[in-house]
DNA sequence: CTTATGACCTGATAGC
DNA sequence: TGCTATCAGGTCATAA
């Protein structure tokens, strides 16, 4: 998916929704709006996609993050959180202009600016979820996620992975440990730290952990500077592709030469996911 | 409790 | 050209 340098640039690029009152919103596709219910009836499913829970009327007063969530909040209270799973996508029309024609496009809010805002997403792992209030979206959505990887201190860190024994590259994804990675900055966050994706999280020495979430830090700010990495369907909610993936030092170039040492690349999964690593600048 | 596995979807690409 | 297999930025429920 998007991952956090990803959520935050769709987030930024959303900024102009800030003050406008959505006066319309279409539902073509009733199932993206809290989708682990999918397995409700049709009557429940209707009653849970109504326009009214998906901030009709209201004015838009924040775009808030955490992690690879984002929250859009109204001046009454309610609040979506916005996932956007493996493909989702937020797209914004200015006045005058048209979200579409596109496919999958599931929802589309009409502003009292002439402009627009359309949720897509074609592979259907991301979704919405209403709340009556952004403290129950965060109560509801967000209370197990770990701390947000943008900010993450080295001490945080240290505790987080203290008690797992998986993979230091498996514990990274868990959204329960740490919010915002996913399998791009895992990877090159623990090139960054020179950290072997095998290591057992909880055998990390504290002064690996401190290289460790400065590498994080550091990789996620370069990322949300260049406006994230587009491999195939990342687009901000202007269009725009980012460019961070010309940066990437490990993911995806398994069998290609390191570019710190000149060593191949080894290339195999950890957790089910492909990884990359540098088994000789990172132990 | 922690950890592993399959399921959920579509679309792009590689290989035959 | 057209078929099938594989893979992809991520969770989630369930089983071990």
């Amino acid at each position: 998916m998007p991952e956090l340098p990803e959520v935050e640039n769709v987030r930024r690029s959303l900024l102009p929704l800030v003050g406008r009152r959505i006066v319309d919103v279409r539902i073509d596709r009733s199932d993206v709006i809290e989708p682990t219910t999918r397995a409700r009836s049709p009557r429940a499913r209707a009653a849970v996609a109504t326009p009214d829970r998906l901030l009709a009327g209201g004015v838009v007063s924040r775009l808030v993050r955490h992690g690879k969530h984002m929250a859009i909040e109204a001046t009454d209270g309610r609040a979506v959180d916005v996932q956007l799973g493996m493909s989702g996508q937020v797209l914004i029309a200015p006045p005058g202009q048209q979200i579409g024609p596109l496919t999958h496009l599931h929802v589309v809010w009409s502003l009292d600016d002439g402009g627009s805002f359309g949720f897509r997403d074609p592979r259907r792992f991301g979704g919405l979820w209403p709340a009556a209030t952004f403290e129950d979206l965060q109560k509801v959505r967000w209370a197990g996620l770990g701390p947000d990887a943008l900010e993450i201190r080295a001490e945080v860190l240290r505790e987080r992975l203290s008690h797992t024994r998986r993979p230091i590259k498996v514990a990274l994804m868990d959204q329960g440990v740490i919010a915002g990675l996913g399998n791009i900055y895992v990877a090159e966050a623990l090139f960054d730290a020179g950290i072997s994706p095998l290591r057992p999280a909880e055998r990390l020495r504290p002064a690996e952990v401190l290289r460790l979430a400065e590498g994080i830090r550091r990789v996620l700010e370069a990322a949300v500077a260049a406006g994230g990495s587009t491999l195939r369907d990342y687009v901000n909610a202007r269009g725009e592709q980012g460019e961070f993936q010309g940066c990437h030092l490990v993911y995806g170039r398994g069998g290609q030469s390191c570019v710190r040492c000149g060593h191949t690349l080894r290339s195999r999964p950890i957790g089910q996911r492909a990884s990359v690593w540098c088994n000789k600048c990172q132990r």
